[in-house]
DNA sequence: AAGACGGGGCT
DNA sequence: AGCCCAGTCTT
């Protein structure tokens, strides 16, 4: 049974040849991108180096981070002094990578850059794959890292679809479907593969990704400033910023939470995280309501977590309510480089505790 | 195919 | 208040 197509549908195939249509397009096309990459290319500390296990840790940072959060507290840089190769990461304990971690989210990333690590000493004696697909079996690897680390490391050919060409690609074909759809993906890639070119890959995927980055960006693209201009169906017809399309949408769930800042002798008690994924992590400790009731509340901290907003109050807690309690322990209270790997709000929410005890000191 | 996973910055 | 970021893994 034929599928049926509307007046606007086009197929597949002729998406891309409406918008390389002559031979020497496509070479047109990718000259445009690396040479616009070699002109306006910015440098990141990770494009220094054609070390794969560099390039792999930076691209696990990178997964759903944006650049300026990695740059910001020196993330990359902090973690390739501590951990310089992948034997170092190979023996490094949970708590250490966790901390180097710390602030980053998705803390699975930082266990599976681990076991990556540890995979790659045992399985190549330290050496990286050579095949696209063993380097997809790398945990924490998926096809679009494995791409990454073989274009920009070795400047093999490989396709790369990350958000930034997936939002180029939506309006360079002018596809007006959901781009969040597996068979809008399987396109993406399809696209990609045939965009991408023997040699050079290592700035044509910098570059195809940096167009997304800066120029043809959500909502407003920058389309005078873009190299590729010409071949932009959306562009031509006027619709790049109604592009692309989504069809998800999460709804968020409201949450209370209630926590303690138990301090004795200048030691804060923590309790860590359960669950397989925040395991490793420490928190301020969960209280009741009931429990709280007559304590003095100190502050209250929205915070958002996936799905969940959540209003997190925090109460000063009598510092004898907790002597021994199952998961907690005492840690001393200077600064945060003592304590143990935390998730970003009760960091905050420490630090935040810090500032105020300063100013009651100093009014006093 | 949908959901889970962090955190933060921009519109 | 959403949206979304150099995605991957699980259900």
């Amino acid at each position: 049974m034929a599928k049926k197509e509307g007046l606007g549908e086009v197929s597949d195939q002729s998406r891309f040849e409406k918008v390389f249509s002559d031979s020497g397009s496509v070479d047109r096309f990718r000259n445009a991108v690396i040479a616009w990459f070699k002109e306006e290319g910015r440098e990141y500390p990770w494009r220094n180096t054609t070390d794969p296990y560099a390039i792999l840790v930076s691209e696990l940072m990178l997964q759903q981070t944006r650049i300026a959060t990695v740059l910001e507290r020196d993330y990359f840089g902090r973690w390739m002094r501590r951990f310089p190769d992948v034997h170092a990461l190979a023996r490094a304990k949970e708590e250490e990578i966790l901390k180097a971690w710390e602030g980053l989210g998705y803390y699975n990333r930082a266990r599976n850059l681990q076991k990556a690590a540890q995979k790659v000493v045992e399985k190549g004696k330290g050496d990286f794959p050579d095949s696209i697909e063993e380097m997809e079996s790398l945990p924490g690897v998926g096809r679009y890292t494995a791409g990454a680390v073989f274009s920009f490391a070795y400047d093999r050919r490989a396709p790369i679809v990350d958000g930034n060409v997936i939002r180029v690609f939506a309006r360079l074909f002018g596809y007006e479907e959901a781009v969040d759809l597996p068979v809008a993906g399987k396109l993406m890639w399809k696209w990609a593969d045939l965009l991408t070119p023997e040699a050079h890959v290592r700035a044509y995927n910098s570059g195809i990704m940096e167009l997304g980055q800066r120029l043809c960006v959500r909502g407003t693209p920058e389309c005078s400033a873009c190299p590729v201009q010409e071949f932009c169906q959306a562009h031509s017809r006027g619709i790049t910023e109604q592009l692309p399309r989504k069809k998800g949408k999460v709804k968020v769930t409201l949450k209370q939470e209630s926590v303690g800042l138990f301090i004795k002798n200048g030691e804060i008690l923590l309790e860590e995280e359960s669950g397989a994924r925040r395991k490793g992590l420490w928190k301020l400790p969960v209280v009741t309501k009931s429990e709280s009731e007559d304590w003095e509340e100190l502050f209250r901290l929205p915070y958002a977590i996936t799905r969940y907003r959540v209003e997190m109050t925090v109460f000063r807690a009598p510092p004898n309510s907790r002597e021994r309690e199952g998961c907690t322990k005492w840690y001393p209270l200077s600064g945060g480089e003592s304590l143990p790997p935390l998730g970003s709000p009760y960091r905050k929410a420490i630090l935040k505790y810090l500032d105020i005890r300063d100013d009651l000191m100093m009014n006093r």
